[in-house]
DNA sequence: ATCCAGGCTCCTG
DNA sequence: CAGGAGCATGGA
């Protein structure tokens, strides 16, 4: 069997053929490979040194895709090396990663809000071109804010990355694994034990089981969600068992990129906001309304630059 | 040890 | 309908 026969086709020009993903002049590479290091446990992404690989999955069909910055508001993407190459073009991912990395929002009128702000004028300007990181896959944005629910967060990174490793698919490249996260078809029919085994409670073995049912049976999807609109969504979300205002502002606010997405009983965004505000307590929801009352329209982006503040 | 974690459901009164 | 117990585990 030869490896290098004169019959394998190689195609020079698709070798090394890298495509430019534009971005917004309001967008930091420096603050995206900030937020996707935050933990080391992370699975659904590989960060090394400046350069992140990705594993996508286009028509079935995974590719590894690397992302390097390349100057000008503009991002260098490229087939992970080392790994298949996907019949998929390279092109399919560049509005993939715009989506991920927010390069289609403009922060220009945040930014304007935030200027004389106290609280939020601060930040935005320590960490400028910071941008809502996105989960565009509705149920692993579901599954990752279900797994989050009201323990810490290296925990329910642990819990997540067994999660995946059960049960998604992977790739390896260059010595490292990549893994998708699983279809809800992939987990729908698992027993709520397997679920258990990995350390979810048996309560979130059931959310996520309901979930996966759902959309692997068609009656939730992004596409749906998108066409009923904020609030018809939230109410959509919230009848889910397992889902509640938190979850639902949570998956609006990662999958749906909805700015005034507002997650406001976080327990994060209580613990920044007491530490920026130099109180001695957390901040009543009342309270935390009044503060973000200047703020309408912005919440999601206004809780995403508090959440950076804690780190 | 005690309290808190990127909460939600379900049961009381 | 507000309030609180229970969930279950890990880290400070």
């Amino acid at each position: 069997m030869t490896t290098n026969g004169p019959d394998m086709p190689v195609i020079p020009s698709e070798e090394g053929k890298s495509l430019s993903v534009s971005m917004p002049e309001e967008f930091s590479w420096d603050e995206t490979l900030h937020y996707l290091t935050r933990s080391p446990a992370e699975c659904l992404h590989q960060v090394e040194g400046r350069t992140v690989y990705k594993l996508l999955e286009f028509q079935g069909e995974p590719g590894l895709v690397r992302l390097q910055e390349q100057g000008q508001g503009a991002l260098e993407l490229t087939f992970g090396e080392g790994a298949p190459r996907p019949s998929w073009p390279l092109s399919q991912a560049v509005s993939y990663i715009r989506e991920w990395l927010d390069g289609d929002t403009d922060l220009r009128p945040f930014y304007r809000m935030a200027e004389n702000d106290g609280l939020l004028g601060p930040l935005t300007r320590r960490y400028r071109g910071l941008r809502i990181i996105g989960a565009p896959d509705l149920f692993e944005a579901l599954c990752w804010a279900v797994t989050g629910q009201q323990i810490n967060l290296p925990f329910a990174y642990m819990l997540k990355r067994r999660l995946v490793e059960s049960f998604g698919r992977s790739l390896e490249a260059g010595g490292r694994r990549h893994w998708l996260f699983p279809q809800p078809e992939e987990l729908a029919d698992v027993p709520a034990e397997a679920l258990k085994a990995l350390q979810f409670t048996g309560r979130k073995a059931e959310y996520l089981l309901g979930i996966a049912r759902l959309m692997a049976d068609g009656e939730l999807s992004k596409e749906g969600l998108l066409a009923l609109g904020f609030a018809e969504a939230e109410r959509r979300l919230l009848a889910i068992r397992g889902i509640g205002a938190w979850t639902a502002h949570y998956a609006m606010m990662r999958c749906f990129r909805h700015p005034a997405a507002f997650p406001i009983g976080d327990a994060g965004l209580h613990n920044a906001l007491k530490q920026q505000l130099g109180l001695d307590r957390k901040p009543t929801e009342e309270e935390i309304r009044r503060i973000f009352s200047p703020w309408s329209g912005w919440e999601a982006y206004a809780v995403f630059y508090l959440w950076r503040s804690l780190t």
